[in-house]
DNA sequence: TTAATTCTTGAACGATAATTCAAAAAAGGA
DNA sequence: TCCTTTTTTGAATTATCGTTCAAGAATTAA
């Protein structure tokens, strides 16, 4: 009984991701929306409820797409760190700058700096999101260390704020920097801080 | 002949400033303005041009303050190049935390990350910030190393974009950092990196 | 004092934002 | 086949956005 969705449910939050990504919250308008996933105003609030919830549910598929695309890399136990952490960065590059000569960065850290930072329920996701990466660097440089790979002094808790501030700095770099190459020369030189 | 204005035009500029620092561009509506001046519509648009133009301002204003702020901390000769960079990261943190639980970062790197960051007159500033910024540390590297104070066998070149996505990255994390204490943790690490 | 100039004020405009709703269309199960 | 359910569709609603404009108030120079 009943009839079923002429589109992808799925696909349509990646493409609305896309959207907010590229545009940012406040400069993606339903209509932008409508014509981008190719469905009309009604369907849209039918699915998604509002702008805000769509929004929700766009920055928890960046969660996930973010682990696919590169955190998984962190959580590896590889025999060399360094390559390792190398290869993470070197994705978290093509990840934010997307072939595009301005990249797009990263969602939850635009989202972070604009004012729907401020939304209770989009600031709990902001959080979370920082307080995991932030684990997971530790996590990382944990087990460095007791492979004997850790070149830097300092400790596991500083290196990992190190290393997530070294992220969102590149995530700011691949909106603005001429070229991929400023990028490449910071992570270079933060990886050589830690391995 | 004439009349005078009734309120400061350059301490207006300010609170603008203020107000766009904290809410960002698309946050900011003509009211907020308004009513954070007290000033009417009329007298807003007749002194400032539009939002717009007002905001291009506020970038302007946004430049000249950073180098009271911290700049011209970084363009001292100084005998101590560590402990000069160490005062010029404090000082970085102190402005962007600005005595609040959550800081308001800095303007020019909200902005990067928000959809104003394309329209011409703002992407024109924001690329002139950036390049003055590596520029700076740039100048800074080369000193430092003429006084054989430098750690880091990396390039100039590379320790100057280092230094600036170190910037960057502290200008997120005054946004979304629980306390002031992960900012320092950061800045420890990469000063010791390079002197 | 008077006239010129500029500021202030408040109402109004057009555009676009997000959202809602009821009717029409389509697709299933009986 | 027909009826029920759900989606689609398009118009309409409400709110707020940025902006403009004309009239009134205030202040300065002559």
């Amino acid at each position: 009984m009943g009839r079923h969705k002429e589109f992808d449910q799925e696909k349509a939050v990646d493409q609305a991701l896309d959207l907010f990504w590229e545009k940012g919250y406040e400069g993606t308008s339903i209509q932008d929306l409508c014509d981008h996933l190719g469905i009309h105003r009604g369907s849209l609030y039918d699915t998604f409820g509002d702008k805000h919830e769509l929004f929700l549910a766009c920055l928890d598929r960046f969660s996930e797409r973010a682990d696919d695309n590169y955190n998984n890399i962190l959580k590896e136990d590889s025999d060399s760190p360094k390559e390792q952490l190398e290869r993470y960065f070197a994705r978290v590059i093509d990840v934010s700058m997307n072939n595009a000569a301005r990249g797009r960065g990263c969602l939850m850290t635009n989202t972070t700096l604009g004012p729907v930072a401020y939304v209770p329920n989009v600031a709990r996701r902001l959080e979370a999101y920082a307080m995991n990466m932030e684990g997971l660097f530790f996590s990382f440089v944990m087990r460095a260390q007791a492979k004997g790979c850790l070149k830097s002094k300092h400790s596991a808790r500083e290196l990992a704020r190190f290393l997530t501030g070294t992220k969102q700095g590149l995530h700011v770099m691949a909106r603005n920097a001429a070229d991929r190459s400023i990028l490449e020369d910071f992570a270079k030189v933060a990886i050589s801080t830690v391995l």
